[in-house]
DNA sequence: TGATTGCAGATTGTCTACAATAAAAGCGTG
DNA sequence: CACGCTTTTATTGTAGACAATCTGCAATCA
């Protein structure tokens, strides 16, 4: 029934999707201002809907605002990814622990699929969907044990890890995932032993988070550099 | 409440606060409709503020809505609780894990004086005050990491418990936690094994289910006898 | 009798205009 | 040239009116 519905979503949760996505895609670099008048005139609405759009993805950590001031992108920061980081350990070897008995044929299968588009995303040398691919990979445990307090968590976390992993793309050009990168994982995360998909998870979130931080290094240095005041525009 | 005394805060922001303590207060029972006129009207503002402190608590998950429709406040269910109370096990073993090593007087004195707190609210009688002040002290854990992304998740968990326990508290009266059940909750957080407050973690944990469950599952029982209808989605 | 359709009320969604606030720019003065 | 004050401007915050949509009920017709 809802396969024809032409507005059956409200303006302001399109937006959301729609200015997510531009952000994600570097539209609107991190650090970089918003301002609601602006992204209004943008999306060709008025004020109210955007100004809903933006207090949700502020909510959800995206973008930060200050009184009267002004809003702007998540700024990138080293500090931030380390807490990413071991907060994906917990959530996942959590997720993991309680879908682990729930997995069944449609679990692996999922799985196996999820992998197919990942893979496909990368031999097409397309890192935008690549990154998508891979977060939605590593979701098919949130979403399998059913948990919504978890899921959300897990939201969260996707939304900052996919804009650091978007700049990191931006910046360096190819340096999505690595063909073989996930072969262990899935294999693991289909087999028998959960100590060894906890071991699995703690060895490849360190390798993503060695990449990663070395990365967010570099722009410091870099930005350091250039100017020590901080944006220019 | 002091209605508005100072304004250094935006509108909106203070109104949050203020619905959320309502909806805490039992002012707003759980499942029960909210409709922004109405509240704008109760709070004295217009719809515009209103609007965006519902959304607030929606993306925050103590409010509900259906666009064009309705929002309405949380509903208390069995199944969320096994969410609620595992996710509680999973965040704060991992926010000891890392407080463990940054432990010192300084966290040991806010332990104790949290605790003074507690107890201050139960030998009052006061049992909202004891519910807010037994999440604060478990919440100093998370504090302590300086996990923004934790701390976030957290701040969810603690919202949807607090919808229970103050339902808890309204059904049955002086229901808030005992006296000594944190006596070993404290000692072993102040401790020197991980290993031992991992466990206390556990049954302390356990304890708070089985309780907030058999509430839940009581009333579930008591509204199926009164109305046959029951608004559940 | 049963289903369908049209109507009324309620509720949220959206728009426009105006006020409050904070940061930046201008400017005179020592 | 630096400093402090005033003015300006950009941005968000708030208000109220209007439009779109959903729900329930009653009138209508086979």
């Amino acid at each position: 029934m809802a396969a024809q519905s032409i507005r059956r979503e409200t303006m302001g949760a399109q937006l959301v999707a729609m200015l997510r996505s531009a952000i994600l895609s570097g539209e609107f670099a991190p650090g970089e201002p918003v301002t609601e008048t602006a992204l209004a005139l943008r999306f060709g609405v008025s004020r109210g809907p955007m100004r809903e759009a933006m207090r949700h993805l502020i909510d959800q950590g995206l973008l930060v605002t200050v009184p009267y001031t002004g809003t702007r992108v998540l700024d990138l920061s080293t500090a931030d990814i380390n807490d990413i980081y071991s907060m994906r350990i917990c959530l996942e070897i959590f997720a993991f622990e309680q879908a682990w008995d729930r997995r069944d044929a449609a679990f692996r299968d999922e799985m196996a699929e999820r992998h197919r588009k990942l893979l496909e995303a990368i031999d097409a040398r397309d890192d935008v969907r690549a990154i998508d691919a891979e977060l939605d990979l590593h979701g098919l445990a949130y979403e399998w044990c059913g948990n919504k307090l978890l899921l959300s968590s897990w939201d969260a976390v996707r939304g900052r890890l996919q804009l650091y992993w978007a700049a990191h793309h931006r910046a360096h050009g190819i340096t999505g995932p690595l063909r073989e990168s996930h072969d262990d994982y899935i294999r693991l995360a289909c087999g028998d032993s959960l100590e060894a998909m906890k071991n699995e998870i703690h060895s490849h979130m360190r390798r993503g988070l060695d990449k990663t931080k070395a990365f967010v290094e570099s722009l410091d240095e870099q930005r350091r550099q250039t100017s020590p005041n901080g944006r220019t525009k």
